[in-house]
RNA sequence: GGGCGUGUAGCUCAGUUGGUCAGAGCACCUCGCUUACACCGAGGGGGUCGCCCGUUCGAGUCGGGCCGCGCCCACCA
């Protein structure tokens, strides 16, 4: 390593970042060496940013936590296997790609090789192109983006070995998640079903359990009599749904509400619609709410589908994937009505139009008909809505992949308990989500952009899709996609002909790809001898709001392919938060954006900040503590010049007791800071090395000042060595916080980089102060800065300079201590331009100071 | 409604097994250009440790109950 030979002149952090980061790029300071034994590995599986757009704070926030790990790691004489991956497949990129070009997918416009985005891009009035254009589109904005990202990581300063990056939609990542989910196939775990499905009406695709978030919606509570047997009687249900009355199936009852007894086993008719429902019972029903009746409708909601599929009744939908009311037979089977011309002329008010219209027009509808029971009353409840969407999800028939996982769930919560979690109370998080999953993971998707299923279907004499029978691709043909790719035994143009085949249209889930990180950025199936080296890897770091998601499916994909844990460790963080305690909001992550930020504080101050979070543990975004890190930082620089500039010749060993004291301390400083970034608390190791640092300059190198400049050589021998091993030891503590003024400093008197030194050895530096305690050297060391903190603070009470000469210092305490301090009163006179030092045993400690009389 | 976390000086936070634990930094005030550092140093003021019970000789520290905040979850009638 380029050695910056010797001690500045006038030391500062300017340039330093530019300057690490390229010698770093070149020397290849963090290249994995894959030679190493797996013993000598530390794999991190390293989160993939997603990219639509730009990173924010809290990113440079959570990988500054990891990369304090890392190196902490390499320091420990780890080979560290950390790569960057880019997530870019999935729903965020689309919704960018769509806005950036004003562009719009319509997979059935054909392939046009020359298309050009539109100039000016219209978001109101999309374009529309080929889902091979489109993808393009996808890979071209999504390439920049990477580019941006990883310039900023390493302005950030991340040990990132930068030729290990991979993408989400890379072919690898194709490759590896369509093997996965072909072996799953074959051995049962992941299955095709026609099944009520979570839908998103805008994004038209189905999303799964972990990606629904409840918001607060104001709404509108109806009261809607349905008459029974034929107008002898009423039923009265609520309902916020009224919209979905055509689509009834039943009215409910709790079994132990005898309210309704008379009701029970009768037949109920829709209003309006005059449809015959039966009153049954499920203990599911709450006699509490409402008239203690419900409507089961297919579908309203969730517990819907879980009456739907108890009780045994039919479908009736008449929610399409848009959103909105489907054109139904009235007069056929399912859709009878005792009075079809009715029923088919009050429908086709509704036919056609979304959720919300087709709600208005039947509130007037049942107003008008006298069905509707006094008027609707506001509430306001939680709607489920697709984290990504804007209008609430609807449940939606269709044809969908899923995943074994409710199967799963005594072996997921025992690898739960298999791992370590950093902070431990997070595993609750994880098990409260197990326990709470109610269906298979759904991993299909009806959108473009992201990994196809490997799998075509044949198209029977009629043209039917048989999807009983897919054709799945042979390994060796991954990735395909199976919307171009032809499969074995056909032709090109027996595409969509009866006889022919037709490719399975969706994609994966993003999660379905993000859930095999390990494995694609250890190439499992590619790269086996790698793969062994670095699977199963030691931490996981991500943070807390996708353990249901992120951390949840590795484990479940990990369990399913190799029956045992993806990571040894998780170590979560938690998130920026603004200064009013709310997440950091988009629009306020994109006025501080993290490089600005870079650039006003340097990335060591910045990345001090962060490191000063507790791991999993939310934080507040604040500048204040970035610009105390840039205070530590120049105090390194200034503190390493003092104790390495000129610094006479050292002795064998460390002879002075203030010197072994001091080093006594370190040694306990850093046997706690490994002990901390053991169990991935990088912050406390932080915390207590900076504790010490400014002591130490503040006390221990005010008091060896004198021996420090001492021109005979026996002065200064054993604070040359104590100088020496103590900026060594901090210069690499804090290295995996710092990373470049820590380099910086160490190029000045060592040879390699400081990032690839040994982490310091604190059994060496007790051994260089052994027997400090039992001769009373650490205590001469606390005495001597207590006398000393007391002439401090004499002169300045008496306004006086810190070199002012004191006559006489008077110190009382016990027999012990004063003789403790006679070992360190040398320094203490020197430091305190004391004349006369006097010590009066005494039972309490005190001082008292006389100043020499101020000479004009 | 349930789970987890959190509530300590104006602000950001330390306080490991109950007894110098009432602290640090920032901010504020005063002083000092001392040969590592004025991107500095020295000193000072400032808090009934969310509230209420309890255990204990003694509780930010343990137990119970409230209240506030955050995240996650829950059957949208």
């Amino acid at each position: 390593m380029a050695s910056g030979g010797g001690v500045p002149e006038r030391p500062t952090l300017e340039g330093l970042e530019e300057k690490w980061s390229e010698i770093w790029e070149r020397q290849g300071a963090y290249r994995f060496d894959r030679e190493a034994p797996r013993e000598r590995v530390y794999a991190i599986d390293t989160p993939p940013p997603t990219v639509s757009g730009s990173l924010h704070v809290g990113h440079v926030f959570s990988y500054t936590h990891t990369d304090a790990i890392a190196r902490y790691r390499r320091m420990r004489g780890m080979q560290v296997f950390y790569p960057m991956g880019w997530d870019d497949n999935g729903l965020p990129t689309e919704r960018r790609v769509q806005n950036h070009f004003g562009v719009r997918c319509d997979p059935l416009v054909p392939y046009d090789p020359d298309f050009k985005p539109p100039a000016e891009p219209s978001q109101k009035e999309p374009v529309a192109v080929s889902r091979p254009n489109f993808v393009e589109l996808c890979l071209e904005l999504t390439e920049t983006d990477e580019q941006a990202f990883e310039q900023l990581w390493r302005r950030l300063g991340l040990s990132v070995d930068w030729s290990m990056t991979y993408t989400t939609i890379g072919k690898l990542a194709q490759r590896i998640s369509q093997r996965s989910f072909l072996r799953l196939l074959r051995r049962g775990e992941a299955y095709q079903l026609e099944a009520p499905t979570v839908w998103d009406v805008d994004f038209q695709t189905a999303v799964a359990q972990a990606e629904l978030e409840d918001r607060e919606r104001p709404g509108a509570m109806h009261r809607v009599r349905f008459a029974i047997d034929d107008a002898q009687a009423q039923a009265l249900i609520d309902t916020t749904r009224p919209e979905l009355i055509a689509a009834c199936v039943a009215l409910l009852a709790h079994p132990d509400d005898e309210r309704h007894n008379e009701l029970v086993g009768r037949q109920a008719l829709t209003p309006l619609f005059g449809t015959r429902v039966p009153v049954l019972t499920h203990p599911l029903v709450d006699p509490e709410k409402g008239t203690g009746l419900v409507m089961v409708c297919t579908f309203g909601d969730l517990t819907d589908v879980v009456w739907w599929r108890e009780l045994g009744l039919p479908v009736r939908s008449v929610l399409g994937p848009d959103g909105r009311l489907l054109e139904v037979p009235w007069g056929t089977a399912g859709w009878e009505s005792v009075d079809v011309e009715t029923a088919r002329a009050r429908y086709g008010e509704l036919q056609g139009r979304t959720v919300n219209q087709a709600r208005r027009r039947i509130v007037e509808l049942l107003q008008e008909s006298g069905d509707l029971v006094g008027e609707p009353q506001p509430v306001t409840h939680a709607v489920k809505f697709f984290e990504k969407g804007e209008r609430p999800v609807e449940i939606i028939t269709s044809r969908q992949w899923f995943i074994h996982t409710v199967e799963h769930h005594e072996e997921l919560i025992a690898r739960g308990r298999e791992l370590s979690w950093h902070p431990t109370y997070m595993r609750a998080r994880f098990e409260d989500w197990v326990e709470g999953l109610s269906g298979d993971w759904s991993i299909s998707r009806q959108r473009f952009f992201g990994v196809p299923f490997p799998v075509w279907y044949p198209l029977d004499a009629s043209g039917a899709v048989v999807y009983e029978e897919p054709i799945l691709a042979r390994e060796e043909q991954l990735p395909v996609d199976p919307s171009t790719d032809v499969p074995d035994r056909y032709e090109p143009q027996q595409r969509g002909r009866p006889g022919g085949f037709t490719g399975d249209p969706d994609v994966m889930d993003t999660w379905a790809t993000s859930s095999l990180t390990p494995q694609i950025a250890g190439h499992a199936g590619e790269d086996e001898e790698l793969f062994q080296k670095v699977f199963p890897m030691h931490v996981r770091p991500q943070a807390h709001d996708i353990i249901r998601t992120w951390l949840f499916t590795t484990i479940l994909r990990s369990q399913l392919d190799y029956d045992e844990l993806p990571w040894r460790n998780a170590a979560i963080s938690g998130w920026v938060l603004d200064p009013d305690r709310k997440k950091m909001s988009k629009s306020k992550g994109n006025v501080v954006t993290p490089m600005h930020l870079l650039e006003e504080h340097g990335a060591d101050a910045v990345r001090y900040w962060a490191a000063r979070g507790r791991p999993g543990t939310d934080t507040a975004f604040d500048p204040q503590q970035m610009k105390v890190g840039r205070r530590l930082a120049v105090k390194l620089l200034n503190a390493s010049k003092f104790a390495l500039a000129d610094l006479p010749p050292e002795g064998e060993t460390v002879t002075h007791p203030l010197d072994r004291a001091m080093l006594a301390r370190l040694a306990a400083v850093v046997a706690d800071a490994t002990a901390r970034l053991e169990q991935y608390d990088y912050a406390r190791a932080l915390e207590h090395t900076e504790e010490f640092f400014w002591w130490y300059c503040d006390f221990y190198l005010e008091l060896v000042k004198g021996r420090r400049y001492d021109t005979s050589p026996q002065a200064a021998a054993s604070v040359s060595l104590a100088l020496r091993l103590s900026l060594s030891a901090f210069q690499r503590l804090f290295a995996p916080f710092l990373p470049f003024v820590t380099e910086e400093v160490w190029s000045w008197w060592q040879q390699g980089s400081v990032h690839r030194a040994l982490w310091p050895d604190a059994a060496e530096l007790a051994g260089a102060a052994a027997g400090a305690e039992r001769n009373g050297e650490e205590m001469a060391l606390a005495v001597t800065a207590d006398v000393l903190r007391e002439v401090r603070k004499a002169k300045s009470q008496a306004r006086r300079p810190m070199r002012a000469p004191v006559r006489r210092v008077v110190v009382r305490d016990t027999a012990r201590r004063l003789q403790a301090l006679e070992l360190g009163s040398d320094d203490l006179v020197a430091a305190g331009a004391i004349e006369l030092l006097e010590p009066i045993e005494d039972e309490a400690f005190a001082v008292e100071v006389e100043l020499a009389p101020e000479t004009p």
